[in-house]
DNA sequence: CGTGGACTTGATCAGCGTCAACCCTCGTGG
DNA sequence: CCACGAGGGTTGACGCTGATCAAGTCCACG
């Protein structure tokens, strides 16, 4: 339907203080005062085509990058040679922060479609942490929550099943929805079948099948990507309660 | 058989530039002119017996930490309550630095066994950062990490077998050694069958046999918790090789 | 009109979880 | 000194969830 306006891209190459992003990104650590040192060290590039690489998986690290429209995936090669999505990252999230360790990116970042990134040389944001305080806070506590998030990632893989995993991916992307303060419960998916699929640890048919389900059951609509979710609560209460406790009533 | 001698925890309140794990640790970062500087800001406590926790999930967060030795698992509790086992940490090694979001820690911190750990205050390590670039970089580059630790554990338990896990545990463990300069084939595992399993998401049983098995193939030798990988290369071969090329020969 | 990509649906099969029995070791107390 | 129980570990039988293989549908596109 909508495809993304041309007219965002022009924004492009507009400076923070003016980005409606301010709210959710780096602007929020740092005062009015100081937002042209963080202005100068933010480039601005043209925008990303779907499928097209940011950055690539053992390429020197030297920045990191915010969303500015649309989506961008993370994707690291296993030794064994086969792709998988650590990460989706949406407007207002700052992604590639992995990159640091060696001084090389570990994973691939690839645009999910057509996508503005502003980017940030992560050596000018580390000569600003030092005069500001409050940056280098907001910089460890985004690590951080990175880290928490990577975290729950790895507890939905271990002992998930479909339903549960594909349900918490919905909620997950549906909050990020309310942060941007946009409808929680209607949204497009910016990922394919088979991409929810791989970031989740299932088979491609595994994630139509459960969807086609969910959607029987009247706990969400699909219309190909885009997606409804019918009762955001009872998808949350389905994942806190313990299977267990289900048979006790019957 | 021999158990932490009670000389060590003596060292305990030794200083920084004495400690056995300098080179593993904060003090890798520092000059030796700032040494007193990081020295002054470490709170070395009492050691912590087997099950306690040096720190509880949802406490406000206030430190990260340093394994002096023992050896502690960071845990968290689902909304489900079951609890998933999200790391292990042997001596060098910080702890706690998830903990960093929303001003609490997002898991629980227990010591596998009695245990010394050096308690570094956070705020303080910020305030250090700022005065010494090589401090912050470093804790940008640990945190950077964990990240990548956890995204790789995440790609383990998305599409592996249980042997893959397990021997990719073993491997981990095994380079850990090997930068302790330990042995990189004979160690003791610090955890239980059960901690292994709920580490690797995987049923105890399902690790009991996979163990037995790959001893019975004279991958390994197995003594209660001591453990011998008999060929090193060998299993290195195993994870990357994929599984379908094995078929093309026989 | 034909082709390829994204998605759906069905049938089959195996890896691993679950349940259950059993063993060993260690610490406690009679 | 032995009996006992608890915790940790091993092994076996069985069934289920989800992977795999395969066929088929529905677009969008040239």
């Amino acid at each position: 339907m909508d495809s993304i306006p041309t007219r965002s891209l022009h924004a492009i190459s507009s400076s923070c203080d003016r980005c409606s992003l301010s709210s959710l990104c780096l602007p929020l650590a740092v005062g009015t005062g100081d937002m042209s040192l963080l202005n100068a060290a933010v480039k601005r590039e043209t925008p990303y085509d779907r499928g097209s690489a940011v950055f690539t998986q053992d390429a020197t690290f030297e920045s990191c990058y915010v969303v500015k429209s649309g989506a961008v995936k993370t994707v690291r090669i296993s030794e064994r040679g086969d792709e998988k999505i650590l990460g989706f990252y949406l407007p207002g999230e700052m992604f590639g922060l992995d990159g640091l360790t060696g001084e090389r990116y570990t994973s691939s970042a690839i645009a999910l479609e057509r996508s503005a990134v502003c980017e940030i040389p992560f050596h000018r944001l580390e000569e600003l942490s030092r005069e500001l305080p409050h940056l280098q806070h907001y910089l460890f506590r985004l690590m951080s929550q990175e880290i928490s998030g990577a975290e729950q990632l790895g507890m939905l893989l271990s002992n998930n099943t479909a339903e549960e995993r594909i349900i918490s991916m919905f909620l997950t992307l549906s909050s990020r929805q309310a942060r941007r303060k946009l409808s929680a419960t209607r949204f497009r998916l910016p990922m394919a079948r088979g991409e929810i699929a791989n970031f989740l640890g299932l088979a491609l048919e595994t994630v139509s099948r459960v969807l086609s389900r969910m959607q029987k059951q009247q706990q969400i609509r699909l219309d190909g990507r885009d997606i409804e979710l019918l009762d955001l609560d009872a998808l949350q209460r389905q994942l806190r309660q313990n299977p267990d406790f289900c048979v006790a009533t019957g």
